[in-house]
Order: structure tokens, then sequence, then C-alpha cells
DNA sequence: GTCTATACGGCGATAGAC
DNA sequence: GTCTATCGCCGTATAGAC
């Protein structure tokens, strides 16, 4: 087998990330899958057993072991600033190279039912203790203002992570080609920080 | 006919955007819509001859005639702070009661391909030109920074609709019932506000 | 490991009785 | 307007030849 032939299994590996990610569980069918990974059915169904099983495995693979370890740059030992900064650029370039992570694994959760909160359970592990930690402690210091230390977050992971989910809709309202999207995240690596550094350190009234 | 006996066709509408917001149509059968509207099939497809003129319908009520005109609240004849205390409280109000709105908005846009973005011609009305000029105005009269408007809109916006997209990996994260979710956002009336407006006054470095 | 053929169910949609 | 019955298609999954 040469170099640039992968084996069967990564194939339909790599198609069905392809694919799900692109139309979600409910909407990929295994002949979507089958066809982009250019072989048929009956070998999706004899190396995963299942769309389930296959499904499983690919939401695993991107979120567990991909988007979780970058969110955990929050408890790295960094000085606020730079901690931020770091932070935006590693998830903004992570999600540039897969622009439909987000909605992936976000869509997946609606309803609440979904299998997919068990896989979730490991989020626990992806608490931002000590980043919330470092944060009382400033104010304790009185170097930032006193804050609800949830708003921050969420207010930090919305401005770099809608941005992608709303991808579509914002490429279309404001004319973006593909590249000017980009570059309109790039320039967020610089305005994110900025707005929550400004915000941290001016006192409320 | 009694008054709180609604009409067939209503009560299929009605179910059709609970079942659609829910689970999206891909993942919607016209099965589920006739059971949650207490009929059945046939009566689905003689008012509305088809799934996907259904889903038309209750797609364009819920985001042409729904989340629009909040979003034009940007576009209106106020003082800068008063407008965008006034848009994120609408819009928060808007949300609480249609939580799972902006997930079936842009989960509907995945892939570009999708025909929704016919509808999405329509959003070029929604265009934030007047906001945009406000800004312009303020930064003229050394009021606020220079900003890059498009980066404050985008900002604005994924601060206030996010929360709602991870809405149930919020909750799971962070252990919250429904109503501490909601006091969460209600909250955020107040921090939004407060962070856009202390990046806009105070200068970059 | 790989393919063809097929089983079986659920889907959207409609015909036709009332 | 409303319902039952049914058609034809496409989905997942598997049996069995090679």
């Amino acid at each position: 087998m040469s170099k640039v032939d992968q084996s069967t299994e990564c194939k339909i590996r790599e198609a069905a990330k392809r694919v799900f990610l692109r139309k979600g569980f409910g909407s990929a069918t295994t002949r979507d899958i089958a066809e982009s990974a250019e072989t048929n059915i009956a070998l999706v169904n004899y190396y995963f057993r299942s769309k389930e099983r296959l499904f499983q495995e690919i939401f695993r693979e991107s979120f567990v072991e991909t988007f979780v370890p970058v969110a955990r740059i929050l408890n790295d030992d960094l000085p606020l600033e730079a901690k931020i900064y770091k932070f935006v650029d590693h998830m903004t370039e992570l999600l540039k190279r897969d622009p439909l992570l987000p909605m992936f694994v976000l869509s997946e959760m609606r309803g609440e039912n979904s299998e997919f909160c068990e896989t979730m359970a490991e989020l626990h592990d992806v608490s931002s203790n000590r980043f919330k930690i470092q944060l009382e402690e400033e104010a304790a210091k009185g170097n930032i203002r006193n804050i609800d230390f949830d708003q921050v977050e969420v207010s930090l992971m919305s401005m770099v992570i809608f941005p992608f989910i709303s991808m579509n809709m914002l490429k279309i309202k404001k004319n973006m080609t593909t590249e000017q999207f980009y570059s309109f995240v790039d320039d967020r690596k610089k305005t994110i920080p900025e707005m929550i550094l400004t915000y941290l350190r001016h006192p409320g009234k």
C-alpha cells in the first residue's frame, strides 16, 4: 500500500467528518459518507457497525480531543493579559481550520434529550477553575473591577465562537468572501482581548 | 367553533413551529408534526402542500417577522447608550420567549447551499446603516474611539445571541436550572452594554 | 476485506371514501 | 374538511459470494 493511499477505515472516518460537520447527524446519510469516501455502504457498517457509532467517534474526536484542549488554555499558568490573547489566538486558528465545528457540536445538543449529553459529562473536566481564581485574585488586588466570572467567560466565548456559527449569514449580510471572513476573524484576535481587558480594567459606576 | 378551539390550520402551524425549532428541518417529520397537532398527516399536506412549504412559512414567520424587527432597533433614532440598552433588553426578552430560535435559523444555513439563503435576501434590508453612521459621527466628535463598525456589531450580536445557542451546554457546564439561565441572561442586559460602552469610550493604546 | 443484492422500516405524499 | 389506506422512495443494516 503506497503512502498516499490511506486505509479504507481512515478514508471513511475523514469522509464521515466532512459530511457530519456539513449536514449534522439527522440529515447526513450513510450513502453520503460512503460516496464521499469512494467506497460503499457495506464497508461503512463493516468498520463502524452503525451510523450512530460512527457519529459518536467523530463527535468525541472533534469535541473532546480537539476543542476541549484549546479551551483549557484558560487554565494555563500565564498572566491575565497574555492568557486572553493566547486563548483568542489559538481558538481562532482552530476554528479557521474547522469552521463548522461549533455548529456541529452545539446543534447536536438541541432538545436536551440527546445522548450526546453523556459525552458532555467529560466537559466537567473543562471547568475553568484556575481562570476564575485568577480573576478573583486580580480583583482582590484591585487590578481589575469586581465581576461575575461567568459573565466574563461567556462573553469571551461568545465573541470568539459566534462569528463561526453565523459565518454564512455574515458572509451574505456583509457581502464577504471566505478570505475576507478569515481576515475579519483575524482582526478579532486584537479586538476581543481589548474589549474584555478594557472592561475589566475600568471600574463600573 | 368555540373560542378556545383553534382552527386545524392554526394548530398545525403551531405544532410545526414547536417541532421544527426543536429538531430542525432534516430531523423533524411530518408524522411528528401531525401528532403534535393532534391530527393526521393528510391534513398537514392538505393545508400546506408539503413539508418544505410548511417549513418555509415557519422560517419566514420566525426570522423575518419576529427576529428582524428587533434587530432593526439598531436603526432607531436614539442616543447611543439608550439604544444599546434597548436593543439588548428587547432581544433578550424575545429570545427568552423563543430560546431555540437562533439555533433554528442558523443551523438551516449550514453548507451555504441551502435554499433558505433565498429567504435571506430580505436580510439585506436589515443593514444597520444608521447605527454605523451614528458610531462614525460619535467617533468624529471624539466621544468614542475609532473602531471597525463590523467588529462592534458582531461582538454585540455574539454576546446577546450566543448564550441561547449554547444554552444546553451552559446549563450542563454550570449546573444551571432553566430559571437560573434566564436570570443569567437578565444580568447580561447590564453587562453587555457596559462592556461595549466601556470599550467604545476608552481610547486604544 | 470487499462487493452485490436484498430485507425491512419509516418517510413524504396522495387517492378516494365520507 | 377530514380520515384511512396505500404507493413509491430512500434510509440503515446485513447476508452471502468472492
